[in-house]
DNA sequence: GATGAATGAGCCTTCATTCAT
DNA sequence: TATGAATGAAGGCTCATTCAT
C-alpha cells in the first residue's frame, strides 16, 4: 500500500531538485559563483544544461537556492539543539556545537556560505531579505538566551545582540581554522575551546 | 634637508601606482572582483586601460596588489601600536583598537579585504603565501603576547594561536556590524566591548 | 440526412488541426515567426507541446500550414466572387473587394501573410512552390480577366500580368493602411478608392 | 596640404562604420534579421566579433543603422529628383523612377527594406518613430504634389495621402517583380509601365 | 610611456525537437 | 494519442588582454 503521499511528479521534482542543488553546492564550493558554470553544475548532476533551467530560472537563483537550503537546515538544527538545552551555558554551548558539527559534515556548504558572507558587504542588495532574516533570526535566538542570562545574573551585563553575533563570528572562525587545517583538534576540543573562551574570557581569575 | 633619493622615474612610478591602487580599491570595493572591469579602474584613475597594464600584468595581480598594500600597512600599524603598549591587556586592546580604527578610516579597503576572506576557502591556492604569511604574521605577534601572558599567569591557560585568531575574528565581526549599521556606537565603545568580551568572557564572576 | 462520411479519426484530426492552426495564426501574428515559440502555440491551443508535433513535423511546417490555410480560402473566395461578376470592371472590383473584406475579417492572418511577403525575397527557396503557385494563381486569374478586357478594348493595352500584380499590391497596401490606422474610412470607401484609382488613374480626363 | 577636415579618428570611425554597415546590409539581405549572426557580419566585414560591438551596441541597433542609412539616402534622392521636375506628371514620374533605379542599384538594401516592411505590422513598436517618419516623409512630399495637382485640376479629385501611398506600393511591387525575375523588362520600361498605369488607369478612354 | 581600438574566448540562456510514459 | 521532461546546439554579448601608433 503506497502511502508516500507524494505523486510521481513530486518525486521526480524532488529528485531533480536535490540532485541539482547538491551539484550546485559542490561546484560553487569548488569554484565560487563566478567561475562556476551552469555546465559544471549540469555535468556534476549528470544532466543536460537545459535541464537545470527547468528547475531554476537563472544561475543566480540556483546559487541562492543552494545557499538557502543549507542555511535553513543549519538554523533549524541550531534552534532545535538550543531548545533542548536548559541552562544558559548549555544553550550557548549547543549553539556552538551545532554549527561546528553542521559545517564539519557539510564542508562544501560552508565554503559557499562563507563566500557569500564576503559578498554581503559588496552586494548588500543581493543578500536578500530572506538571508539576512534567516541569519539574524538565529542570532536573535541566541541574543534572547544571552539577555535572559544577563537578567538572571548568570552572565555579565553586556550587549546581547553584539555578543550573539560575536559568538557566531568566533564559531565561524574556528570552522575556517579546521577547514584550512590550522586546527587539527577533534571537533569536540574546538567546540570546548570556543565555548570556554567566550564563556570565561582570556583573563585569569 | 631631505633628499628623497628618488629619481623622477621612481616618482612617476609611485604616482601611477598609488593612483591605480587607489582606484582599484574603490572599484573592487564597490563591485567586487568579478563585476569590476579594468575599464572601471582606469576610468576611476583617470588613465587609459592600457596604462593599467603597464603597471600590473593582470586584473588578478592588480587586485592582489591593492589588497596587499592595505594589509601591509594594517599589519604594520597594529604591530606598532601593540609594541607601544606594555601590559598584555594593553597589547590586546591595542590590537583590537588598531584594527577597528584602521578599517573605520578605510571602509573601501575593508570590503575588499573581507570579500577576499570569503574567497580564501574557495581558492586557497590564490590566497598566496604572501597573504597568508602577512595575515598569520599579525596573528602570530598577538599569539606571542598571549602565550607570554599565559606563561606569566596573567591569562588563563589556552591555545594561544587559536585565541589570537579568535580575537581577529571578533574584531573583524564588529567592523562588519559597524559597516552594515547594526552597531551605531562610537568606535571607542565597540573597541571596549570587544576587549571586554574577550577579556572577561560572558560569565558573571 | 447528411452523412459526413468522416470517421471519428478524421473528426479528431480536423478538430486538432483546426485548433492548432488557429492558435498558430494568432501567435505568429502577434510575435512573428522567430519570436513565437511552439510552447506559445500549444498553450494558446490548450494542448501540450508534444501534441503539436503529432500534427506538424516542425515549427516551419506549422507556419506554412497556417499560411497555406489562409491563402487557400482567400484565393478561393476571390475566385468565386470574381466568377460571379460579369463585366471586367465588376470582376476587378470583386477581386479588390474580396481581398479587403477577407483581410478585414482576418487581421491576424493578414499579419502573417504580410510578414511572409517580406521574407519571400530573403528566403526564396522557402517560399515554396506551393505558395508561389497559389499566389500566382489568383494573379493569373485576374490577369486573364485583364487580358480579356484588353482584347475587348474595354481596357487600355497593357501588360496584363504586371497589371494584375499591381492591383494585388494596391489592394494589399490599402489593407495595411487600414490596419495601422492610416485609413479610417469604411471598407466600402477604401474598396471604391482602390478600384477608382486603378480604373481611372490619377489624371483628369 | 591636407584639407580633409577630418581627424584620423574620424576617418577610422567612418571606415569601420561603412564597412560594418555594408557587411550588415549584405548579411541581413541574405539571411534575414534572425538568421544572421553577428559573427556573419564580422566575418563579412573582415573584423572580429567584438569589434562590431565597438560601433553598434546590439544586433538590433546595427540592423536599424543599416536600414536607416539606406532609407535616408533613398528618401533624399527621391526628394531631390522630384524637386528637379516641374510638372505634376514629371514629379510623379521622378518619384517612381528614382525608387526603381535606387533599388535596382542596391538590391541587398531592398531586401532588408522590404523584409522590415513585413515586420512593421507585427512589431509596430520597433518600427520606431524615425523610420515611420522617414517613410511618411517621402509619402507626404508626394502627397503634396498630388494635392497640388488636384487643386490645379490636373488630377482627378482623390485622397492625396492614400494615392501617394498607393504609388509607393505600386513602385515597390514592381521592384519585387524585377528582383524575383517576373519582370525582365529594362528598368525604363517598368518605370513607364508603373507611371502609365497609375496615371491613366486601366480603363480605355 | 600612454593610449584605446581590436581581438576572441567564454558563458548564460533559449527553445525546437525528441521520447519515455 | 497525448504529455511534458529532457536535451544540447546556437548565439548575443562581455571584457581581459594585446599591440600598433
Amino acid at each position: 500500500m503506497t502511502r508516500t503521499g507524494k505523486t510521481k511528479k513530486e518525486v521526480v521534482l524532488e529528485f531533480r531538485t536535490t540532485g541539482i542543488l547538491d551539484a550546485a553546492r559542490r561546484v560553487f564550493a569548488a569554484k565560487g559563483f563566478h567561475d562556476a558554470t551552469i555546465d559544471d553544475v549540469a555535468d556534476t548532476a549528470g544532466i543536460a544544461k537545459g535541464t537545470v533551467y527547468l528547475y531554476y530560472p537563472s544561475k543566480q537563483e540556483l546559487y541562492w537556492a543552494a545557499l538557502r537550503a543549507g542555511i535553513v537546515t543549519m538554523v533549524e538544527e541550531a534552534a532545535r539543539e538550543m531548545s533542548q538545552a536548559s541552562t544558559v551555558a548549555d544553550k550557548v554551548h549547543a549553539f556552538i556545537a551545532s554549527k561546528i558539527n553542521y559545517f564539519e559534515a557539510r564542508k562544501d556548504f560552508f565554503k559557499v556560505y562563507f563566500a557569500e558572507f564576503g559578498n554581503a558587504l559588496t552586494h548588500p542588495a543581493e543578500m536578500q531579505r530572506q538571508f539576512k532574516q534567516l541569519y539574524l533570526h538565529q542570532a536573535r535566538v541566541l541574543a534572547k538566551v544571552i539577555a535572559e542570562g544577563v537578567r538572571r545574573k548568570e552572565l555579565r551585563p553586556l550587549r546581547a545582540e553584539s555578543a550573539a553575533l560575536a559568538i557566531a563570528d568566533l564559531t565561524r572562525g574556528i570552522v575556517v581554522q579546521r577547514l584550512v587545517g590550522w586546527s587539527k583538534a577533534p571537533a569536540e576540543d574546538d567546540i570546548q575551546f570556543v565555548f570556554d573562551l567566550i564563556w570565561k574570557g582570556l583573563a585569569h581569575r
